[in-house]
DNA sequence: TCGATAAGTGGTTAAGTATACAGTATGTTC
DNA sequence: GAACATACTGTATACTTAACCACTTATCGA
């Protein structure tokens, strides 16, 4: 896949989320040159061009401001998973609660390139508190309410109980599942029938919990409702 | 105070939202031009300036893609739709968005007795804008993630469209279904296959529609989750 | 009938913007 | 130490875009 960003392009692409967020479009070559210090608009066209072969940010050419976060680009994932992308920390957010987008194998998924942009809702709105959002792919927990596209908030920590709705990490997979476990056995449930539970046993396969879910936002931003 | 929108200044300010939601940044005159048919980008640019001065949108002088919803100024933000409607006004609240309970049979919906309390959530961070959240009783729409005690958020309108969730006031119950019309004859249609759709001729029953959800949120303010 | 407003066409221009080319300096890797 | 990537400076050019001017057509209320 590819390889995570440097030190330099974290700051530039931070600066682009940051403007995306505040303005409402992206900056362009210029704005990211003053914002960053570079006394060329020459360095930031090259900076997008490596955020763009990472795979960070996509570039439409000969356009103004054509720079886009490739997030809620439909894919074909089966379940309630989401894919790929290398590792970093966010820090404290300045608006409210991160939206998460794709989250790579092995990575964090707290890690700044994973963040579309922030909901502005304060963490302490749900309980107990929202660390992030996180959108949510495929339709194994339709039962129950949680649909392709939703944000799930989650709470971030490790100790769950059994029926909780939980972000969990199996084979470097984030997946959304309800929560059992008998001993050393662990059994996750999807909300639809067409959806098999996922046996796990603790003793030869490794499980992360990422958190518990504890709410769902669903409509804002564009996305459509119904 | 400001006047509502035309029908045509209504098309540009979607195709704005449309575009922003879409593509993450706002369209050129010329784009504009182009999705709506004028063959010259002054068309384009005459709308928006006649959308700022109502206060749909602000537009940043000498920049290109310079088009904002205005988002924390929820000032002479009106929307045409809303005008038509009723006014047992709720004032700008400080706090976010209000959500309501229950509703009393032959009252508006926005009576400050009703509300419960707010959602610190920005109006505008629907698409179109809520005006108020409320919450759902019942499973009817089921299907589509709409469960008990969710809180929908809701745009106030009376102009809505085929398919669209609606809010509806049939014989003083507010009711949540999906909308179609034919002729003079509406069919309100649950997402749940326990319940059966309902008509209503036009000619011998009234119908009231409050307006169109577009959103869902779930969890907050110690509800649980699953 | 008049005046105001909405909704355009058509063309121009200056500023904003993306992007290519030519360099420099500093690391890391084999 | 050659080869290569990162991280820039500096200049130049062509395209994109905002914004203005002049003019036309249609509608609507007074």
């Amino acid at each position: 896949m590819s390889r995570p960003l440097t030190a330099r392009q974290q700051h530039v692409f931070d600066f682009i989320v940051k403007t995306m967020g505040e303005f409402g479009y992206p900056p362009t070559r210029a704005e990211i040159a003053k914002a960053l210090g570079f006394r060329s608009p020459n360095a930031a066209e090259e900076h997008l061009r490596a955020l763009e072969r990472k795979g960070a940010i996509r570039i439409i050419r000969n356009t103004s401001r054509g720079i886009r976060l490739p997030n809620q680009e439909p894919q074909e994932v089966v379940d309630s998973t989401i894919s790929a992308l290398p590792a970093a920390n966010i820090e404290a957010s300045p608006a409210g609660l991160p939206v998460i987008g794709e989250v790579a194998a092995g990575s964090p998924i707290l890690a700044a390139e994973h963040i579309d942009r922030y909901c502005p809702l304060p963490a302490e709105y749900f309980t107990p508190k929202a660390d992030y959002l996180l959108r949510v792919r495929g339709l194994s927990m339709k039962d129950i309410g949680i649909l392709e596209g939703d944000l799930l908030a989650v709470h971030r920590t490790e100790r769950v109980r059994d029926g909780q709705i939980v972000v969990a990490r199996l084979d470097d997979e984030v997946t959304v599942k309800r929560f059992k476990r008998q001993g050393h056995q662990v059994t996750l449930f999807a909300e639809n029938a067409d959806f098999a539970p996922i046996e796990i046993d603790l003793r030869s396969q490794s499980l992360d919990i990422e958190g518990v879910g504890v709410g769902v936002i669903r409509g804002g931003n564009g996305q459509a409702l119904g």
